[in-house]
Formats: structure tokens, C-alpha cells, sequence
DNA sequence: GTTGCGATAGTCT
DNA sequence: GACTATCGCAACG
């Protein structure tokens, strides 16, 4: 399992240094295979640029929790909580490729065929893995949700 | 393969 | 009251 100091670094090696990690939650898991770094309060993107509110309060808080927020009336995302305590900055988790828990997966995301198509995508993935805002502010290092180094972990092209 | 559209509700101005 | 860090489907090429 990665450690707090992984997270406690700028948004963007965060989400470069994301890509290969395996994301766990209960018997399913993932390879992350796509992100978007936020850089905070200077990002007019991120949701930090708003400044702190109900919403972005765990985006300024310590790194290593994960910051999960519903969209489009339908849909939640995944982000990674970076940067030290008092600075915003998160990555957003856009893609994975199914590991584990497949049969899972296919079950809680009906319309997708294609093992492919299970979590290609922000909205698709938090629907497969089963993650919602009840993990709003959960701490990676310690709860159910987790990210892990893969046991061989190979180099990587990244485009 | 791409384009266009409707569904749907929380958040901020 | 406008906007949105999306998805699935239909229509088309």
C-alpha cells in the first residue's frame, strides 16, 4: 500500500507516479491507466479554485484521502487527495483496466459488454468498483479503498 | 469510427 | 438560475 509521503507532492508528479497502480476496493481492483492532475486554487478547472466550501473541504485538507464528488446529477467521480495539509491540489482518477472482481463489475454495470468498457472512464469506474460519497474524505493508507504498487511493476510508456 | 442529445441533481453566483 | 472534471444510445458515414 502506498504511504502518505506519496501523496504529500505536487498534484502532477502524483498523477504521473498514479499510472500502473493497482486501485483496490474490497475484491475488485484495477490497473489505473488514465488521470488528470488539479492544481488548486490557480487552476480555474479544479473545483479548489472555488476556494474552500462544504464541497472542497477535503481537497485542502491532508493528502491520502480521497475526495469523491457527484456529477452531472448521475454520476460520481474519484479524485486522490495531494499536496500538504492547507494546499489544494487532487487527481482525478479517469480510467482503469478490471484486474480482480470482474464478475463484480459486470454485474453493478449492466450495460457495458466489453470487459473493456467496464471502467473506461471517471463515472464508469466509481460505478464498477461500487466507490460513492459515503468514501468522501476516507483515508487511503487505512481503509478499505487503496492503492498498491504492482508486485512487478515494469516500466511504462506514457502519452 | 464520429456526432448529437437527453437524463438528472448538487453547487455556486 | 446557470452550469457541470459524464454516460449510453441512436443515427450516420
Amino acid at each position: 500500500m502506498l504511504s502518505r509521503d506519496f501523496y504529500a507532492r505536487p498534484a502532477i508528479e502524483v498523477a504521473r507516479d498514479c499510472l500502473g497502480k493497482i486501485l483496490v476496493h474490497g475484491i475488485t481492483a484495477g490497473r489505473i491507466v488514465e488521470v488528470e492532475a488539479y492544481l488548486g486554487v490557480n487552476d480555474r478547472a479544479a473545483h479548489a479554485w472555488a476556494g474552500v466550501t462544504d464541497r472542497t473541504r477535503v481537497i485542502f485538507g491532508p493528502p491520502g484521502h480521497a475526495y469523491v464528488y457527484f456529477i452531472y446529477g448521475m454520476y460520481e467521480c474519484l479524485n486522490f487527495v495531494a499536496e500538504p495539509v492547507g494546499q489544494a491540489g487532487c487527481v482525478l482518477i479517469r480510467a482503469l483496466e478490471p484486474l480482480a472482481g470482474v464478475a463484480t463489475m459486470q454485474r453493478r454495470r449492466r450495460t457495458a459488454k466489453r470487459e473493456e468498457d467496464l471502467a473506461n472512464g471517471p463515472g464508469k469506474l466509481t460505478l464498477a468498483l461500487g466507490i460513492s460519497r459515503k468514501l468522501n474524505g476516507a483515508d487511503l493508507t487505512t481503509s478499505a479503498l487503496q492503492v498498491r504498487r504492482p508486485k512487478n511493476e515494469a516500466p511504462i510508456e506514457i502519452k
